[in-house]
RNA sequence: GUGCCCAUAGUUUAGUGGUAAAACUUCGGGUUGUGGUUCCGACGUCGAGGGUUCAAUUCCCUCUGGGCACCCCA
């Protein structure tokens, strides 16, 4: 028994901030885009996992890194009674690397290809189309440092994307190096911005301690001139590093997917190595949304415990933000059946057998609308009229007794009486 | 986490320092067997708490929730 606060007395009850109830219409916007990403997910190799939504909460934090937003400021944590401390998943790809490494699926044929959706949580300040719960939809492969892997992750989000109805697609691209060319490049950096701290704003000072590779896309007009003297990402590449990144962009290039080459995208998770990228909408007067992102991390399955490297890469989209975007076909679920006939009774006979007429319908597989809770005849009409069923059942104290339905055409107003015997033959002919 | 704006019925919105209005929706009825109509009725502690006042939904403060811009991200 929950314990009154003294706001429970007072204060309606809602749903937590930033966390939302979806029903009817956003639902199977959302399903649909599920079994669509799913399809093509499929499609394209991938198989599913589904990972627990708590985590330890030594999972996000050696992965994900401290010092980065989404760990410090923005993870739910929580101690469970028996005193584990447990964490609110703020992302899918450090729990399923953690599930492959504890199933040892290194012994599996290489690499392996994973879709991985659910809610993720970030306790973020809300806005439109930023959720404290919402629902990702990730692809990951596992086990393979290849460019070509990079190219696949980024090939079927850009798909989804694209068959989800999304225009103006650009994928921004980066690499930010493997540990050796990052390390050097860091200390380069940091050596750089050094040299003008004291011109350097406080918010950019404060991230030169703790991630200063944030600083290259800072917003700050005076560091934006300070950004163009510093040293070059790329330019520290190792030569496979190099190379690496050389072949993504070819890959890129033959499939016709426009891309830009981002220097300043470093992204938020401290795991990523190597090709980092996102996939905005962009539009001519220079707004862009970021609806999709992610990279690749050869160095997470060794901070989570593995004895071997795991190179992997991955992506994930916003699955909320994809729904509410005005492009956004309505991808309809395959549970979504236009309803083909409205089921009327009248009087008590018919009502005591409705359900089992119904469900005469249902094994037939014709969706069928009703409401049975209702009882005046005229009032299940105007109803049937404005749900836009085209046809109706009635079924009523006179038909209860023959064991017969009337069946009635809403647009011609037609009906005929048809035994209930031969419904489901007579249901078949229509269309 | 910072700044700005907002909060009246299920929804969209009026309005006022003297305890509230419209439209639509929902439910019930006029109408126990054939349609979108019409008519009648019901549904609000004016987001919560506190303050000023004879009196607050209205003015002030705090909180909660929402939107926008940062920050960050999907």
């Amino acid at each position: 028994m929950p314990k009154p606060t003294k706001s429970s007395k007072t204060e309606p009850l809602s749903s937590p901030k930033g966390m939302r109830d979806i029903t009817d219409a956003d639902y199977y916007k959302l399903q649909g885009l599920f079994e669509k990403a799913q399809e093509i997910a499929v499609y394209y190799g991938f198989k599913p996992i589904e990972t627990p939504i708590l985590e330890d909460e030594r999972t996000f934090t050696t992965a994900i890194g401290i010092g980065t937003d989404v760990i410090d400021k923005e993870m739910y944590t929580l101690k469970t009674k028996g005193g584990d401390h447990l964490a609110m998943r703020p992302e899918h790809t450090a729990g399923l690397m953690r599930a492959y490494i504890e199933h040892g699926m290194q012994t599996q044929p290489q690499p392996l290809l994973f879709y991985h959706s659910g809610p993720v949580f970030r306790h973020d300040k809300p806005q439109r189309g930023r959720y404290r719960q919402f629902s990702q939809f990730d692809v990951d492969i596992l086990g393979s440092e290849k460019s070509i892997i990079d190219a696949l992750v980024i090939r079927t989000i850009y798909t989804i994307l694209e068959e989800s109805g999304a225009p103006n697609l650009v994928v921004t691209i980066n690499s930010i190096g493997d540990k050796e060319s990052r390390t050097a490049y860091l200390r380069e950096l940091t050596a750089y911005y050094k040299k003008f701290l004291n011109d350097l704003p406080t918010i950019d000072r404060e991230r030169l301690k703790t991630n200063p590779l944030r600083i290259l896309d800072s917003k700050e007009e005076k560091t934006k001139e300070i950004n163009q003297g510093a040293p070059d990402a790329v330019s520290f590449l190792s030569p496979t590093g190099k190379k690496h990144f050389k072949e993504v962009l070819e890959y890129l290039d033959e499939m016709n997917i426009s891309y830009q080459i981002d220097k300043t995208l470093v992204r938020g998770l401290s795991y990523y190595t190597h090709t980092v990228f996102e996939i905005i909408e962009q539009y001519d007067d220079g707004t862009a949304v970021t609806i999709a992102g992610g990279g690749r991390y050869d160095y997470l399955g060794r901070q989570l415990g593995s004895k071997k490297d795991v190179p992997a890469m991955g992506g994930s989209l916003g699955m909320d933000r994809i729904v509410e975007r005005p492009w956004f076909k309505n991808l309809a679920p395959r549970i979504m059946k236009k309803p083909k006939v409205y089921f009327i009774q009248v009087g008590w006979d018919a009502k005591l057998k409705s359900l089992t007429v119904i469900e005469i319908l249902r094994k037939a597989h014709v969706p069928v609308i009703q409401s049975l809770s209702k009882d005046s005849l005229s009032a299940q009409l105007a109803v049937a009229e404005k749900s836009g069923a085209p046809y109706v059942i009635i079924f009523g104290q006179k038909e209860a007794m023959e064991k017969s339905v009337i069946i009635r055409n809403m647009e011609s107003r037609s009906q005929d009486t048809v035994p209930i015997a031969e419904l489901n033959t007579f249901l078949k002919q229509l269309k």
